[in-house]
DNA sequence: ATAGGGTTAG
């Protein structure tokens, strides 16, 4: 007994020395066993309960003491912060104080915390008030929680008389159903590898400047940092991140400078924070300097290192060097697949995006709200509704259907899978839509050729106080561009550059003289895209190229073909497109010069490719492709159909045919453009009056469009086959784009 | 005791 004793009070001095669990339980019951032992140890108890991190064994205790000290406080309201109930770590403090109590610097990390993870400034400005009236504002750890909490929360309320609330920050593993979402008024993209930035002007309220409500955001962080007598690595760690996740990259990255005068090394934290910076940059070489400096101090394991990595490369168009980092992860979080799959959609690599998504599932990670939007792209890309339609359930079930992003991309996904109108029912049920769900359907309703109501939404939007930006122009006027609505596209295209002082961009330029062009307004468009403020890239020019082409004006049709082929030699569209004007105006001996130019040059048509969903599987088709196990019925079909069509009116039109061979043969290669194969294959392998969808790589030819026309109404069936531009549903002999297109 | 990574529209 006595050496129990000398045991218990040797662990009593030294309750760090308790390790685990069960030695706890077993001091514990010691202490309950010997009689007449004070009080004041269950404290003691408590603590060690709650530095293990032991909440259900610490609440055992303190629900018990009568009148717990600051130390029995300090360790309940630390078990129920780190423990993510940070209600009952704020229900406590505020019930200690109560109680009269005053906290220590101990316990005000904690608090802070939870005010961080529950957003709520209001309460974490009053403590910090508490903070400062105990004269404990020069205390290390309560200052870097401080920081943490002012560059987490930002500010809503007035400044300097103007009031601003846009772009709150989410903060992880709250309430799920609080999802807020920081945005950024600058848009980047990448075309080859090349960053182009565009300023979408003012800021998206009244009065202040993106840069000024950054600074502001930061302002209180830099105040308590600038105050504090001694900081460590985690306060220069903390404004750090606070600077780049407030969109401050410049101020970031001289802080890190800053530190090292101060004789502090970058760690995995600080590595973390930057490595975003340089992927917004599209900056390689400096995100591979953080590799390598990874790398030399042993941290390229980290996780959150890898997935900052595998992002960097991924937005440097580095995807080989992105997958590789991902394969080299000895542990892989649901973040770290969550990067390799946006790091491939984004680059266009669908299908391997959604491999990793399928290993993801395999490797039994649960998708987080991020992964759905993150692959949802993918399928929107490849048309593969069923996909999209079972990731749509999976999301219903995981009640993710409230996330802007995720609700965003269904939207568009729906529209580009050829369904509107689940697209539209989806935008309709959206508690608050912001811009980017705005524009996605918008863009849907524009691409299914539904210009008027893509331009009252687009008004809509305007009157609901959603500031369109780069995109949403491009969107409406898309709309306007694919139903010859030329003068409501000049409306909003001054509209941008005048209310909303956005500069027009390649895009927008080349909707408008789209419009011009088709509508056989030719000299015009040749002037105003002479006229532009920046240079004209060989796609605004391939436009009016292929207006040329309708209006039969072979002499502009050269002029700005030479054009495209200086600025452009590698654009063969455009050689396609003369070669064709050539072709239909019999001039064989030009065509057949220009494809020999082209293939000197090493440039081969990009071959025509149509595929269909059937079952959950796709099938693609390529032009005379006889390698699909159903090639004889499908051949079969296209047979009896051209029979019947003939007998409705048909006539091919063969002025689309490259070749220069006879016009027999010439209607032979008509009846296997990919698009029919496809086609047919729907018709034959899915139920009769279902509707069959097909996507294109390319543009629907002429011809492809007459036939399915006639298709439709022979079989009673409605065709949907998106093109490289656009929808067309055809129904009862008749096409939605009313054959503009 | 306090600090870090990934997402939607063209």
């Amino acid at each position: 007994m006595g050496s129990t004793q000398t045991l218990l009070k040797s662990l009593l001095q030294n309750p760090s020395s308790i390790k685990s669990k069960s030695q706890a339980k077993q001091l514990h019951a010691q202490i309950i066993k010997s009689r007449g032992f004070p009080p004041s140890l269950m404290t003691t108890i408590l603590s060690i309960y709650s530095s293990l991190n032991l909440l259900r064994e610490s609440l055992l205790i303190f629900n018990i003491l009568p009148s717990p000290s600051i130390l029995s406080w300090k360790s309940i309201i630390r078990c129920y912060t780190s423990h993510g109930l940070f209600l009952q770590s704020l229900i406590s403090f505020v019930q200690m104080r109560a109680s009269g109590k005053y906290p220590d610097h101990h316990i005000f990390p904690s608090v802070l915390k939870s005010c961080t993870s529950l957003m709520d400034l209001k309460l974490g400005e009053s403590i910090h008030g508490c903070v400062i009236r105990l004269g404990l504002d020069f205390d290390l750890y309560t200052c870097n929680a401080l920081m943490n909490m002012y560059g987490k929360l930002q500010t809503i309320g007035e400044v300097g008389g103007m009031r601003f609330c846009d772009s709150q920050k989410r903060i992880v593993g709250v309430d799920p159903n609080v999802e807020l979402k920081q945005r950024s008024d600058v848009g980047s993209r990448r075309i080859d590898g090349k960053v182009l930035y565009h300023s979408c002007g003012k800021s998206n309220d009244i009065g202040m400047r993106k840069r000024d409500k950054e600074a502001f955001y930061m302002e209180n962080v830099r105040k308590v940092f600038d105050r504090m007598p001694k900081r460590d690595l985690v306060s220069w760690n903390t404004v750090i991140a606070g600077s780049a996740q407030n969109g401050m990259y410049e101020e970031a990255l001289m802080m890190v400078k800053e530190m090292g005068d101060a004789d502090l090394k970058p760690d995995s934290f600080t590595l973390s924070s930057v490595l975003p910076i340089f992927a917004e940059y599209v900056d390689v070489s400096k995100g591979k300097e953080i590799h390598g400096y990874a790398i030399r101090h042993g941290f390229d394991f980290d996780v959150f290192i890898g997935s900052s990595l595998i992002d960097m490369y991924a937005k440097c168009t580095r995807v080989d060097d992105s997958r590789r980092v991902f394969c080299l992860l000895p542990h892989r979080d649901a973040i770290s697949w969550n990067s390799v799959i946006a790091g491939c959609v984004q680059n266009g690599l669908f299908d391997e995006g959604l491999n990793f998504f399928r290993q993801m599932l395999m490797a039994k990670i649960k998708p987080r709200h991020v992964t759905f939007s993150s692959i949802m792209p993918a399928c929107a890309h490849l048309t593969t509704l069923h996909m999209g339609k079972q990731l749509h359930g999976y999301i219903i079930r995981s009640g993710f259907l409230d996330n802007v992003f995720i609700a965003s991309s269904l939207v568009d996904m729906y529209a580009k899978c050829g369904n509107i109108c689940i697209a539209r029912w989806i935008f309709d049920k959206m508690e608050s839509p912001d811009m980017v769900s705005w524009t996605a359907i918008i863009m849907g309703y524009a691409l299914h050729g539904h210009a008027h109501v893509a331009l009252s939404l687009f008004r809509k939007m305007e009157m609901e106080n959603v500031r369109p930006n780069y995109v949403a122009f491009v969107a409406v006027l898309t709309a306007c561009s694919h139903a010859g609505l030329i003068d409501e596209a000049w409306k909003f295209f001054n509209s941008m550059i005048k209310d909303y002082g956005i500069a027009p961009g390649l895009e927008h330029y080349a909707a408008v003289a789209d419009l011009l062009g088709r509508a056989g307004r030719l000299e015009e468009a040749y002037e105003f895209i002479s006229n532009m403020h920046i240079e004209p890239a060989g796609s605004v020019w391939s436009t009016l190229l292929a207006a040329c082409r309708v209006h039969k004006n072979i002499e502009l049709a050269e002029k700005v073909a030479k054009k495209i082929f200086k600025l452009d030699p590698e654009n063969m569209g455009s050689y396609i497109l003369l070669s064709n004007i050539y072709s239909a105006a019999g001039r064989w001996n030009e065509a057949a010069k220009l494809r020999v130019a082209m293939k000197g040059r090493g440039m081969r048509k990009k071959p025509a490719c149509s595929w269909i969903e059937v079952k959950n599987k796709v099938h693609a088709f390529m032009a005379g492709d006889n390698s699909h196990p159903y090639y004889d019925r499908i051949n079969e079909a296209l047979k009896v159909l051209l029979e019947q069509m003939e007998r409705e009116g048909y006539v091919p039109n063969t002025d689309d045919v490259l070749h220069d061979v006879e016009e027999e043969q010439k209607r032979y290669i008509l009846c296997i453009h990919s698009e029919r194969l496809a086609i047919a294959f729907g018709i034959i392998s899915t139920p009769a009056g279902t509707t069959i969808r097909v996507t294109k790589n390319l543009r629907v030819c002429v011809d492809c469009h007459t036939a399915t026309k006639f298709i439709s109404k022979i079989v009673g069936r409605e065709i949907v086959v998106r093109d490289v531009s656009r929808f067309h549903h055809f129904k009862d002999g008749k096409c939605s784009c009313g054959d503009y297109w």
